[in-house]
DNA sequence: ATTTATCATGAAAATAGTTACATGGTGCTT
DNA sequence: AAGCACCATGTAACTATTTTCATGATAAAT
């Protein structure tokens, strides 16, 4: 009984005869120089000998540093094999990091379907911010995270397709999958094609209801009046099985526009397959450009995405959120989707 | 001049007008509800108002431990693309949810030569334990690392070649590489193939260290003692040099080794396009099974790393040092590749 | 009406380090 | 020999929270 055993620091100290101060700066390359050798020595010797580790909260207690950014990602395990999340990911490590903060993960494991402002007070304690790129939220989830007071940025795609961003309390970055679909059809026509079949996913999701969007409205403004839809899941397969619709028609389109790089590789391969040749017979384009449309052959055409910049600015907003600590005028990035172009789209040569 | 000004829960209970104690309550939701609900609602706006932070070092100084974990990642930012980099990092995440922990990410900028040891105790501050599976170690850096006294675990591709991990004192997991190359070879010459060629990268890095001796005994162990080698990068146009090497030579081989799948797929590209069928003329094997392993035509027949499995074991082994929090003795984690038997490989039809 | 249990709250201790300041000893200068 | 600077070390304050224990109020039970 008696006096409880001190620990740590002051272990040492007991063992050693000395004081924690001396202990303290002994153990701290800063501060080592200032202690005799051979006094330094022992301890030392005595912190090893004991496996002695610093308590990493009473280090952080005293030199209080808190630089910290939670990114809230879908927990599936192939989370970033998905050109997004995968180049997202990437991007906002290394802006983070860039910042000299650093960055907390919470992985958000499926059927999460409760609180989400609960949820994120949970994940947000004890960071600075948040950054939220995970599962697509319902409605009622979105309009909840209005309510959340501290620093967070919200990924637009995750947001219902229908939700008005404009209403938002939040600050929201995404890049304008709208315009891109546009660029889609209007390089499509551009090259003289006139008969063009498009291959879409499921409808959920904003990105890809805004892609759909895109591409009704160019057909329109481009004049093509009649769109030619094939709508599948968002795999491989699925752009085989249009490209296999499409190429059986009567009167067959010389140009395919596929809803993503995946399904277009589908349709690039079934063409291939049956001998029509890409982009001499069919022109196809895609969108997301992920690192197979620059490796692949015919290298695809397709829309890129700026991820990286995405998550930049992502970063960016989230740490001015936490330096001007009072909850300004929720903000809105919408970025530009370029045209890359490659070897998959050319002239039509069919009159 | 006069009493400083407090910050804080302080700060809150002062404002307020309650105590320091009854702010600490309200803010935790374990205790929050033994703080009457008209005072708590006050207490948890006031914050919100100030967004107050808890100090974590406050907090873990007080409680223990804080459940999170560091991973230290390669900082680049195309890394998820890396089938190694993603797949690891998407298992890590989900396991270490799955433990309800949380996962903080060091991101290695390139050209970080400095005192690993010391970088680690700086990442590894506030958090438990620690995940390696940055940038490549240098001998001196790996040796280092056995005086680092905290749970940590190594993933065994970031050691140099030639470090002996028997005599590290950190827990190293990895996949047995060599193995899964005598795999290979194992398969190629079951499938009666007599004259292979082997596609390599540069020799640095240990995966491919190791994936090189593995397929060289393979080659002496099933009796091919001609081994045919292109070197070149790990990228695809070296997979099609190398098969435009082999397919030019006069015996030319009937079977392709490809130090992963990337290579593979160059290999697999070049022969498609000088009319060389896949798997009727020439069978090509990869390493990796990637995401593409399984989408390209034909599909290839590729070695696979259990990586979800080896993030899995990688956390389980740093939450059991964590909980024994002493240096036991350091163990190993050796997980075997499999062959992941699909399209680009057939019978050899030559005699 | 008195006792007892429960509840909300506050005061203060405890957590494990770092660091500002005080102190006593040593060596150098005048 | 006095004055001074400097060095190694110790004392104690400081960090921001949680938690134990004490206290007074309220409600329930006798």
């Amino acid at each position: 009984m008696s006096a409880k055993q001190p620990t740590g620091i002051r272990l040492i100290a007991q063992e050693l005869g000395v004081s924690i101060a001396t202990v303290s700066r002994a153990l701290n390359p800063e501060t080592a120089h200032s202690v005799k050798e051979e006094r330094r020595k022992r301890i030392q010797a005595e912190a090893d000998r004991l496996h002695y580790l610093p308590n990493p909260g009473a280090k952080m207690l005293q030199t209080g540093v808190n630089h910290t950014l939670v990114v809230i990602m879908p927990g599936a395990e192939d989370i970033f094999f998905s050109e997004f999340h995968g180049r997202l990911m990437g991007g906002l490590i290394q802006s983070i990091a860039k910042a000299g903060w650093e960055i907390r993960i919470s992985a958000q494991m499926e059927n999460y379907g409760g609180d989400m402002l609960e949820e994120l007070r949970r994940v947000g304690m004890g960071a600075s911010g948040v950054i939220y790129a995970g599962l697509p939220l319902t409605q009622e989830q979105a309009e909840s995270l209005s309510d959340y007071k501290r620093p967070l940025v919200v990924v637009r795609s995750v947001l219902p397709s229908h939700y008005p961003v404009e209403q938002a309390h939040f600050d929201v970055v995404g890049v304008n999958n709208h315009e891109g679909a546009l660029l889609a059809v209007k390089h499509i026509t551009q090259m003289g094609h006139r008969r063009v079949g498009v291959i879409l996913g499921p409808s959920n999701g904003r990105d890809f209801y805004e892609r759909e969007c895109g591409y009704l409205e160019g057909f329109k403004r481009f004049g093509l009046d009649d769109a030619w839809i094939f709508r599948g899941s968002f795999d491989q397969d699925t752009g085989r099985a249009g490209c296999e619709h499409f190429l059986g028609l009567e009167d067959r389109p010389t140009a395919l526009i596929c809803v993503n790089d995946n399904v277009a590789f589908g349709a690039l391969d079934y063409a291939r397959r049956i001998g029509v040749r890409c982009p001499e017979d069919i022109s196809i384009i895609g969108f997301d450009d992920g690192p197979w449309a620059s490796a692949c052959w015919p290298k695809l055409t397709t829309i890129r995405q700026p991820l990286a910049y995405l998550a930049d600015r992502a970063v960016d907003m989230v740490l001015t959120a936490v330096s001007k600590s009072g909850a300004g005028v929720p903000r809105r990035v919408d970025l530009p989707a370029e045209l890359n172009l490659r070897e998959s789209t050319t002239y039509c040569t069919l009159s």
